[in-house]
DNA sequence: TGTACATCAGTGAACGCGCGTTCACTGATGTAC
DNA sequence: TGTACATCAGTGAACGCGCGTTCACTGATGTAC
């Protein structure tokens, strides 16, 4: 019989499930294991059987945020074959997730981990991972680019695009609807895409 | 005689000095209200005196930080008469600042006021101000734009340049060096450039 | 210039609160025979 | 199937620590006359 661990792994969900719900509705900065664990409806003291600390709770909630994310990603790009288009439909799912998720998604950027303990390798993965969908979208575009300065140009849009979607989700943006933003952000991956093109053309 | 009141001043002043050198080599997480008086060598609760708490404090080095990132860019454009090249100019200018300030660069944006209160209008006007930097660059490469369109995509460059300096200064271009960043982001806002000119040429 | 009083910057010990984590205890689940 | 013992998940009160802020007190500076 495997019960106790089945209870071991369904107490696990549980709480991870809890600590999403709380996350998405106040934000992972006022995250506390005692909101969790009576939500769960479980003691306290329970939290550090399920988990090592609340750090690494914070990081499964991440994780599975991340998987989300990469479903919406996939989704995105799974009935588009024109390749000019897929940065920009890349973009505007990102985009979306994070107005439909704002702060589970806050999370992934915001949470401090305590000092000294840095992020696992697995968890890093879980980030490169979705880095890659941005290089194969830029390869068709820019193909006389190297292996490296392909996933060096696939960081530099992802920090552009996070860093355009991070400023108006923190409000900088003020008097901009969530539609405005969306054209915006298609108009800057038009110019994008257009000096990319026009490069390679020179070149070719 | 203002004899007191100069006193006030110059302890006001030592303290922000203190406070900075703190988070330029701290960060601002980690910024204790102990250390910046223990540093001045006045006792904890005269910062109260001096401040209305440490938040008031930090906003007061963040307008400081500003204000210096403001006297660098404001250099950099200076002896610059080509519009083409401006904005490429203005963000190398702001990566140079970042890198040589990291800490004191981060404060301005990763810094957690007290829940429910928020950053004033002058220190927001502090900011909008270098917004305007980049709209001034913008306008002659897209003279077709309205002044609110125009207003609208400088917070997207904005956006766009600091997110890609923010993710580089995070740690996530591994293995890539400060002259590598330089040239990916130059070479970003190339092709940025070259599809608003292409763009404005269709228009014209 | 001198005296008496008022003001307020400066002091630092103590307060207060939040909250992650621990730990001795219990009782349910699992194992051996 | 039943009994005795072992294990370990679950409990929640208590611990521990950090640290911003307060406050009663002092002494220097300022003001009135």
């Amino acid at each position: 019989m495997a019960t106790r661990d089945n209870k071991r792994q369904d107490l696990r969900a549980r709480i991870i499930e809890a600590a999403e719900a709380r996350i998405a509705a106040d934000g992972v900065q006022t995250l506390r294991a005692r909101d969790v664990m009576s939500d769960v409806g479980a003691a306290l003291g329970g939290l550090y059987n399920a988990f090592e600390d609340l750090d690494d709770l914070v990081l499964r909630v991440n994780s599975q945020t991340l998987a989300r994310l990469k479903v919406v990603l996939q989704a995105a790009i799974a009935g588009n074959g024109d390749p000019r288009a897929a940065l920009k439909v890349l973009a505007l799912a990102y985009l979306g997730f994070a107005q439909d998720n704002p702060r589970l998604w806050s999370a992934l950027f915001e949470h401090r981990y305590a000092p000294g303990k840095s992020i696992p390798d697995w968890h890093l993965a879980e980030q490169t991972e979705l880095l890659a969908y941005i290089s194969a979208a830029l390869r068709p575009l820019q193909p006389s680019l190297t292996d490296a300065a392909l996933t060096l140009r696939a960081r530099t849009f992802f920090g552009a695009i996070h860093g355009i979607v991070a400023s108006s989700l923190a409000g900088r943006f003020v008097g901009v609807s969530g539609g405005d933003l969306a054209r915006e952000i298609a108009e800057f991956l038009d110019l994008l895409v257009s000096g990319m093109t026009e490069r390679e053309e020179e070149r070719g």
